[in-house]
DNA sequence: TAATAACCTCGCAA
DNA sequence: ATTGCGAGGTTAT
């Protein structure tokens, strides 16, 4: 029997709309609602307990595991305190009713970045199938009781893959953008960890100098792992609700809806942005297994 | 500058 | 069964 902690959690925290809401990709449930993905290389299982979360891991011991999860949760931030500065907007707060303990996640940026670049005109289940793909082709193996994952591969690893392996393995016209950007880290010409601590325009000037990194997702990017708490990626649907229930113009630029969201709620915007979204894509299509694969 | 097509792949069908 | 469409964008024309 693996060894467990379980982890006192003052703060709201809901798995299901946490793990699923399209921030990211590995984490999977079972029928009796235990979630395994994997973090920094090391495979995780989660639970929920009374006061908290049961957690166990490997290689990593689950205390340790723990710490981490306190920073991909980002449990550092008062949630509550965000939902009250930006419950006065009836849309927003109709997402914070909905998923009280929805959180914006802190994960690694370059499993981040290559996870959106694959995103491009794709749908939550194809990328994470590409994603579990890559990990299981080029990641190492973990292993925790009769569970198995692998680590995302680093961005060495992928470049040296290259295009023609990663169009093989499904990634489709994104291939040579997500080799390129692979080749750009592994490189050091792109320093994402550095972005944590720059400014938003200039990690965003960072993230769309790559091939096939727009303004979308550079800002997903840096809402869901590089400290940009006011980024607002105004996806398809997401413009589309800012069109039908704000009344911007048709033909509003992306420039338009950020300029609107940072107005509107300031450094907030990236959870207004993510109670938005995931209203919308739930009212938008059927209840799916998204965790399941 | 502003609109439009093209780009891989595949599950599903308004 | 088979074909066509569109999916959490970006780039080139």
């Amino acid at each position: 029997m693996t060894a467990t902690v379980t982890m006192r959690v003052e703060e709201p925290l809901d798995l299901q709309s946490s793990l699923t809401s399209g921030q990211c990709f590995r984490w999977r449930v079972d029928a009796d609602g235990r979630w395994t993905g994997v973090l920094s290389g090391n495979i995780v299982r989660l639970e929920r307990a009374r006061v908290g979360l049961r957690v166990a891991s490997a290689p990593a011991p689950p205390d340790e595991t723990a710490h981490a999860l306190q920073t991909y949760f980002r449990i550092g931030d008062d949630l509550r305190a965000v939902q009250r500065r930006i419950a006065w907007d009836n849309n927003v707060r109709a997402g914070i009713d909905e998923y009280p303990g929805m959180r914006i996640l802190r994960q690694e940026p370059w499993e981040t970045l290559a996870a959106f670049i694959l995103s491009s005109t794709s749908n939550m289940v194809r990328i994470s199938r590409t994603v579990e793909l890559l990990a299981t082709t080029f990641g190492e193996r973990l292993t925790l009781d009769d569970a198995v994952r692998h680590a995302f591969p680093d961005a060495a690893r992928l470049a040296e893959a290259g295009e023609a392996r990663l169009r093989e393995l499904g990634c489709g016209f994104r291939a040579p953008y997500l080799a390129q950007a692979a080749e750009a880290v592994a490189e050091g010409r792109l320093a994402l960890d550095a972005l944590r601590e720059a400014s938003y325009d200039d990690a965003l000037a960072a993230l769309t100098a790559l091939h096939g990194v727009g303004e979308k997702i550079a800002d997903c990017a840096m809402l869901f792992s590089l400290e940009k708490p006011q980024a607002f990626p105004a996806d398809r649907w997401v413009l589309k609700v800012l069109r039908e229930w704000y009344g911007l113009p048709a033909n509003a630029k992306y420039a338009t809806a950020r300029e609107w969201a940072w107005q509107r709620f300031g450094a907030d915007a990236g959870y207004a942005n993510q109670y938005l979204f995931w209203r919308i894509r739930q009212s938008t299509r059927p209840l799916r297994s998204i965790g399941s694969l």
